[in-house]
DNA sequence: ACTGTTCGTATAACACTGTTACAGAGGCCC
DNA sequence: GGGCCTCTGTAACAGTGTTATACGAACAGT
């Protein structure tokens, strides 16, 4: 009789899942984009795939690299958009502005990298798109580099502000209780619009286009 | 005999040290300066504090109330610094600049701010300070505002770019990996550049300066 | 067919974290 | 004295990232 019938069951140290580290990493970005970025934890993404903790940390080492994975994956889905306008400037500020608003439309990845700091990591194929126009647009050596910073740091200034969310810290410290309260010699006009909810949108693109303006020389004709 | 000598002890439940809210918050933000925002943790404050971690929470509530006043507390020292320059474009530039400088020298609470997502509570003094000089220049209402939170987008953007850390990623997404593997057609040049380290300082300067420019009307003479 | 090595996985634990339930001293007011 | 409020400690809960260990399955070599 089978004393130890060894029957193959699919649970057990020895079975095999066919688990591969992209699998893993498809499976926390999945994760993270239906219930946010604080329910990626590694027993929780280990329950997901059906699985062990340990087998997630076998695949991927740590949840530092996890994260890393993953903004890189999400960076990349973000890289396809095509370029539009017809004019250098147009088209550069196109580009910074096309992943501001993939970052803003995939909130809860964004806000991982930014718990992270790995937010340069998702902003990279930004860079990258910025960079081919810059140089489409006669910029080259640090003068190109310079100016993809630049735009970056403005879009990467935006996505903070896009994201933050009011409800984590006390009512005490929202914007505009702040400016309500503010004891400095405001006009009554400013200090309604400092506390009236920004367009972070039309800010952003006025922005870019600002330092797209400095950078790109504008279109001989 | 002193059968339960209730002897006057300093350990115990009934003991009062003396603590207040402003102690606990002011001991928290030594503690992140000394040690980095990880070390932030309810424990090793009260350890610091010599206290029990319950007392912490009776003072402040919440971690995320602890943050809070912490950048509360940080962002008013950093309120203080005197505004340089005689032009409204080089008033704005400095206060501007001198908020991104105090942020930049004390790192660890600046990380902190970013982790929590409280930056903008960290900032809120550049805002103020940067609404002065706008309405002094001349600017109110909306325009003000605006002008304001462009020059703020630029800050923080510049501060996520100055205060990530490269080695809390792999290897192979370090930046300058990136751009030297980089198979997009980049002219060399171009490429060297963005795989060097860049001067996030003097980036920041110009950056600010264009926005500035942008907004602020040029001196009437 | 037998071995041995490598791969992939599970169980169980460790050292933490934020947070809270509870109890109990000390001071205050009546 | 009694009662109340303030503050504090002990102990625990549920959760985190991570690792030591063991163990089965697949493959390689003979």
């Amino acid at each position: 009789m089978g004393t130890t019938a060894t029957k193959p069951t699919d649970a057990g140290p020895g079975r095999r899942t066919g688990l591969e580290r992209a699998d893993v990493v498809a499976a926390a970005l999945d994760l993270v984009v239906r219930e946010g970025p604080d329910a990626l934890t590694m027993r929780r993404l280990a329950t997901e795939l059906d699985v062990g903790a340990p087998t997630i940390y076998w695949h991927v080492g740590s949840r530092d690299e996890l994260v890393a994975a993953v903004v890189r994956a999400q960076a990349e889905r973000l890289a396809g958009r095509p370029v539009a306008g017809t004019t250098p400037r147009e088209r550069v500020a196109s580009a910074a502005l096309h992943i501001y608003a993939g970052a803003i439309e995939n909130r809860p990845i964004t806000s991982l990298a930014h718990q992270t700091g790995t937010t340069s990591l998702l902003l990279h194929p930004l860079e990258a798109a910025l960079v081919a126009e810059l140089e489409a647009a006669g910029l080259a050596g640090p003068a190109c580099a310079d100016a993809a910073r630049a735009i970056l740091v403005v879009v990467t200034g935006a996505l903070v502000l896009a994201l933050r969310d009011p409800s984590r810290f006390p009512e005490a410290y929202r914007p505009d209780v702040l400016w309500a309260g503010a004891e400095a010699p405001i006009a009554p006009a400013t200090r309604a619009a400092l506390c009236a909810e920004p367009d972070i949108d039309a800010l952003t693109a006025a922005t870019v286009r600002a330092v797209v303006a400095h950078h790109v020389p504008e279109e001989a004709q």
